[in-house]
DNA sequence: TTTAATGGCGCG
DNA sequence: AAAGCGCGCCATTAAA
């Protein structure tokens, strides 16, 4: 149903769940990958990363390989513990804290559709966030043209694809393919998006201008992206270029957003020498902390101010936290 | 035995 | 020919 790139059959995901419509191995087959994935990746190897003198796992941040400015975590890679699927989250389950200690996650919501509305400066985009809107309800509620509280659950799953996907600059292709639906619904879906939020579309189209010009795009602190490929002779790579100088400036903005939270936090933590805190791990709009009982309640008050505080967008940044026994219970 | 390429899939 | 951005790592296979 599908080639890769040398040629051969594709069995990937996509391919094997079509095919589970008609046959039952294909099913098997899905399950079985999904398990040996875990298995193999995380079950196996990580206890094996344990490191004798901490009796701890210790990842390596890259930072500089990602070209948004990403950290990138490797060795083992603690970025892409799983979280998606129940079978997963057990292996999430097995980061716990010390004995007197707790997790504690705090991550920026929706960071790169709210980086999306600053710099599109769409005004439907800008209202739902200063609002504190369901950004994908409230999407919902423009593109089926309906009240904001009656929109249904499927009609939500709809948006938030649709939003995903606007990040990453996803074509009618694309769009009608993740939802299942003919390529002129999905069609009509996008028009509809952009006739709601025309500022989105400008956003999109000076974008990729703007590359085509100056060979690079720019977070919202000026960090320069550099898109080599977008004026080059391959049709398929310009492409991915375009797509890349429209998503290159919210991933960007939202790499330099955190790495401005790590280094406000960890400066909050030096000056309060008391705590005994431990800023732990990043995972691109997530930051996870080691916090002794009688800490939880300071950190809970001071990280959303901390994190929230690092730039003046036009639109508010806000931070939830969550707190448990292990990484999975902190979400 | 090590390295590289391939196809696939975990995360944000 | 590809149609969704950014990563790292797995098993498998082939080449060095």
């Amino acid at each position: 149903m599908k080639k890769t790139p040398s040629g051969a059959h594709s069995t990937d995901e996509d391919v094997l769940q079509e095919l589970a419509l008609d046959y039952p191995l294909p099913k098997l087959l899905l399950e079985h990958r999904s398990l040996s994935k875990l298995k193999s990746t995380y079950t196996d190897k990580l206890p094996k990363m344990i490191n004798p003198n901490s009796g701890r796992i210790h990842t390596s941040y890259n930072q500089a390989v990602a070209i948004t400015g990403r950290l990138a975590s490797s060795d083992p890679n603690l970025q892409n513990i799983p979280i998606r699927t129940l079978e997963g989250r057990k292996i999430r389950e097995a980061f716990i804290a010390n004995e007197g200690s707790s997790i504690l996650s705090a991550d920026y919501s929706q960071i790169e559709l709210r980086i999306m509305a600053h710099l599109s400066q769409d005004i439907r985009l800008l209202d739902a966030f200063k609002n504190n809107e369901d950004i994908h309800k409230s999407t919902a509620a423009e593109i089926f043209g309906c009240d904001l509280n009656s929109v249904s659950q499927e009609q939500r799953r709809y948006a938030k694809v649709i939003n995903f996907g606007l990040i990453y600059g996803m074509s009618v292709f694309g769009l009608s393919k993740s939802l299942g639906i003919e390529r002129s619904a999905a069609s009509n879906y996008i028009e509809t998006y952009f006739a709601r939020y025309p500022g989105v579309k400008k956003y999109m189209e000076d974008a990729k201008l703007f590359a085509k010009d100056k060979g690079y795009v720019e977070t919202f602190f000026g960090r320069r992206l550099w898109i080599p490929e977008i004026n080059g002779s391959n049709g398929i790579r310009r492409a991915a270029a375009e797509r890349a100088a429209i998503n290159a400036p919210m991933q960007g903005t939202a790499a330099d957003l955190i790495k401005l939270a790590m280094i406000a936090v960890d400066q909050w933590l030096s000056k309060n020498v008391h705590l005994k805190t431990k800023m732990i791990m990043q995972v691109h709009d997530e930051l996870v902390f080691e916090v002794p009982q009688n800490e939880i309640e300071i950190l809970q008050k001071e990280l959303p101010r901390l994190m929230e505080g690092v730039a003046k967008l036009d639109i508010p940044l806000i931070v939830d936290i969550g707190v448990g026994l292990n990484w999975d219970a902190a979400h």
